[in-house]
RNA sequence: CGGGGAGUAGUUCAGAUGGCUAGAAUGCUGCUUUUGGGAAGCAGAGGUCGCAGGUUCAAGUCCUGUCUCCCCGACCA
């Protein structure tokens, strides 16, 4: 390709707004532009690195004997309806409706098309398993996109689906994911990933694992063990509580004085003079229908969510607000653990572990001039729902090993993997029929990667001052060709340069022009950061050399003119090893 | 949706207390001189100042509404 005759040009400025380095450096380098929040147009250069994404994650799905496919965008609304996914997802996903008025959802994710796709086709076990994956785009409301390609609206996504006889067959194919998914990040050449237990969520299944990306850019946070191989996302993470002046005896319940002044924790340690775990901490949410959930842990840790949803079972929660809070005769800053039993009817209480391996507490039952101490659980207070509902602070102790400690990553997720057992497949009344020539619901799995995601993600981790360091296996061009000077030696020696390593298989994008300055041609070759670049110049011409160098090198070699495609190929060849 | 910021040339931005023909840099077009790390000169093209109302002799600037975008939280690959 010369570079003169690309669509999508590099930039010079960008805006301030723009705080990712992979956002900064494929909108600069020509990669992409943002038609509207969270939708991008990807220009000739962006779509090419795609490309590669996909074929790249093809090879391996076919590796592990996954069948490519595709469904269409538009899905029945009906469909979702059965899992009432339509209500789960609520505004992330997109409606529209037909000519007829029939109602559709644009594929934000295709588990009930394909279950029923396949449960159509009346499979008996010898059908199964069967895998099919595909590359279509998503669409997804999101609430906010973010980052550039980090979190977008639309965007192409593997979404691949497998169906079984057993559970244990089931499990087989789950594993052989979570492998392709580790070749598939290895081969992307994306440093630091690591599979963590995650929550499912809006998917629906009890069981999955995330592929996370250690990054300062991303959105997501997990913990990892320092000692053994545990690794899990914060909404999953399981910790060893700590005891709580284990070696004293239980005191008596007391009621002392408190200003009202005092009411943050860190008020709290100053008046008491002891640290955070000495504390009950209160916070309340509310269920769809109302009932409301006082969530209790110890001063030291916080209420994770998601954990808090999984006990309570009752759907998606939200936090409380001040209406909440004094429909039962509170506010905030003085929510109690217990008593409010005039309102019992609708109030859930949940303590966290923590309570369990506390002794003689402060707090609890704070009112405006008095708080108890020496508060014990379950003598003192009781719950309706003890449950693991604290998300793991930094340091706290590996409930795995028992012997490390867990620290929390900032990460980009890459991929996700989930074990769906019947979920999907009963829903959708999506049964095959066994050895025993009954009928009997498939087990399913659905396996995802974010295509555009995986591609920000490489430039967050391949990238220095100058721009963009793309591992060859992904990188739009292999040669970015310069050619410095437009006499017609020069020009000739380029333009069949160009030509042969064509010929060789080499993918070039050729700076032919010839109205811009040497500096930019280099500059623009370090954003645009194709793994080789070449030197076609006067300089090299007198020589009988051009000069070859790799991206991520200061130095460049020079190479005769004839030996040119050869080296340029062994370089190649050993980048994309 | 809650909180913070911003919409002016292709791009990035400046335009205080309202005031004449709306500016710069960069990019773009043409010519000339250049040609190894974002060259120089000359000449040009390029704007409904996000949109809709309003106040005023006069609005990019003030008021009301509205849309959009960015950043921080809840959702996800």
């Amino acid at each position: 390709m010369k570079y003169s005759k690309l669509f999508g040009k590099t930039l010079r400025s960008v805006k301030k707004d723009i705080v990712l380095d992979s956002h900064r450096l494929l909108y600069q380098g020509g990669f992409i532009r943002e038609l509207s929040a969270g939708r991008y147009e990807f220009l000739p250069l962006g779509l090419r690195v795609q490309q590669k994404i996909i074929d790249l994650i093809d090879k391996e799905m076919e590796k592990i004997g996954s069948q490519r496919m595709s469904i269409p965008i538009l899905q029945p609304l009906k469909i979702w309806q059965k899992t009432n996914r339509d209500g789960v997802w609520g505004s992330s996903l997109m409606r529209l409706t037909d000519r007829n008025n029939t109602e559709f959802a644009l594929s934000a994710t295709g588990e009930g098309v394909v279950t029923e796709m396949v449960a159509r086709s009346n499979p008996t076990y010898k059908d199964l398993p069967v895998t099919l994956h595909q590359f279509i785009m998503k669409f997804r409301d999101e609430l906010r996109p973010r980052g550039g390609l980090i979190r977008v609206r639309e965007f192409i996504m593997k979404d691949a689906y497998s169906y079984h006889t057993t559970e244990e067959d089931l499990m087989e194919t789950y594993e052989d994911f979570h492998a392709a998914y580790t070749r598939i990040f290895d081969r992307l050449d994306l440093p630091d990933v690591y599979p963590v237990i995650a929550d499912s969520g809006a998917l629906g299944g009890a069981y999955s694992h995330e592929f996370q990306m250690i990054s300062d850019a991303g959105e997501d946070k997990f913990v990892k063990c320092d000692t053994c191989d545990y690794a899990a996302n914060v909404e999953k993470a399981v910790f060893e509580r700590e005891s709580v002046n284990e070696d004293q005896e239980l005191k008596e319940y007391e009621v002392v004085e408190l200003p009202a002044e005092v009411c943050t924790m860190k008020q709290l340690e100053e008046h008491y003079g002891l640290p955070p775990e000495n504390y009950i901490k209160n916070v309340m949410y509310k269920a769809g229908d109302g009932t409301l959930i006082i969530a209790t842990v110890t001063g030291n840790l916080d209420v994770n969510e998601v954990k808090l949803t999984n006990a309570v079972g009752k759907g998606p929660l939200e936090m409380a607000d001040d209406e909440d809070l004094n429909s039962i005769g509170s506010k905030h800053g003085y929510l109690h653990s217990w008593g409010y039993d005039e309102h019992k009817d609708r109030i859930i209480y949940v303590v966290d572990l923590s309570l369990k391996k506390a002794r003689n507490l402060y707090g609890g039952y704070k009112t405006d001039t008095t708080d108890p101490i020496n508060v014990n659980y379950p003598r003192d207070f009781q719950a309706d729902i003890e449950a693991d509902i604290a998300e793991s602070p930094e340091g706290a102790k590996c409930a795995q090993c028992k012997d490390g400690h867990l620290h929390i990553r900032k990460s980009i997720e890459l991929g996700h993997i989930f074990k769906y057992d019947h979920f999907y497949t009963k829903a959708h009344d999506a049964k095959f029929v066994d050895k025993d020539g009954k009928n009997k619901y498939m087990w399913s799995g659905a396996y995802g990667i974010g295509i555009g995601r995986a591609m920000a993600a490489s430039v967050e981790a391949h990238h220095d001052d100058a721009g963009i360091v793309w591992p060859a296996v992904i990188a739009p061009y292999h040669v970015h060709l310069v050619q410095l000077g437009d006499n017609a030696e020069i020009t000739e020696y380029a333009e069949s340069l160009y030509s042969k390593l064509r010929e060789a298989g080499v993918e070039v994008l050729w700076d032919d022009r010839t109205d811009v300055s040497a500096g930019v041609k280099f500059a623009d070759a370090d954003l645009i950061g194709n793994p080789i670049r070449v030197v076609v110049s006067a300089r090299g011409m007198d020589k009988g050399t051009v000069e070859v160098k790799k991206r991520g090198e200061q130095k460049s070699k020079d190479v005769k003119l004839d030996r040119a495609v050869e080296e340029v190929r062994k370089i190649l060849e050993e980048l994309l090893k």
